[in-house]
DNA sequence: TAAACATATGAACAATTATTCATATATTGA
DNA sequence: TCAATATATGAATAATTGTTCATATGTTTA
């Protein structure tokens, strides 16, 4: 309606740096990016899942290896592969009553290599 | 005690790939490795923590300044920085009553870059 | 076609977590 | 010392999510 507000007035503060929020805004990347960049990290951020890729690294397995890699059920390893495949980085091929998983993308290993390097310093 | 199973039945296949399987094994970090790179992409899994973190490569900036950029309260910012600063990934200078945020790390933005790589590859 | 087996999946449950609210702490300046 | 302001934090709540259980789907072989 007509007296809508323009600005939500969220943050209590007196804004400080007002020259330096509105430059930091500029430069931000598009929201629906940072979202997507976000929920890619949300599936690195499983222990399960980051083991299932580790595994992957190595050698393509079926659902059954997997599950007796990490001692766990193939339920729970199947659910955790149908993440991974949603995000596109496992792919699969299907041989009688096997399916075969195996990495679907050349970054993740860069990717984690770089959160070692993070870690290892920072410990 | 006595009877105690020595393998824990997990996975209710018949195992197919044993040799594949103890050889990965073999190959695979450190179980504490792996936990700890979950957890930190685990605190990359947020959109709001990964904004904060795209606007601190831009420029330092306090608390209030952040929370205006993201039009969210001062309260749900500074629970995320102390996320952020626990996994090392931000510092802090304290300047009167105004407390500066800044990067601790170099490795992020190439992380997010690689992370960007593969979104838009599978866009 | 039926039995056996590998995998997928829906529902339920427990655990984790992001945000909000209220309030505490810390610093400055009057 | 007191008021004002910036930040931190504990508790509560709502939402998300990983695993399990039961069962469904799909494939092979007898």
């Amino acid at each position: 309606m007509a007296g809508k507000k323009l600005k939500v007035e969220s943050c209590n503060c007196t804004i400080i740096h007002n020259e330096v929020v509105d430059d930091v805004k500029k430069g931000m990347p598009q929201e629906e990016t940072l979202y997507d960049l976000a929920e890619l990290f949300k599936v690195f951020g499983d222990t399960t899942r980051i083991k299932i890729l580790y595994a992957l690294f190595q050698a393509e397995m079926c659902v059954c290896d997997i599950a007796a890699l990490l001692k766990m059920n193939q339920s729970a390893i199947s659910h955790q592969l149908k993440v991974l495949k949603q995000a596109r980085l496992v792919k699969y091929r299907r041989e009688g009553k096997v399916v075969y998983y195996s990495l679907d993308d050349n970054h993740i290993k860069q990717i984690f290599d770089q959160g070692l390097v993070h870690i290892k310093e920072k410990s």
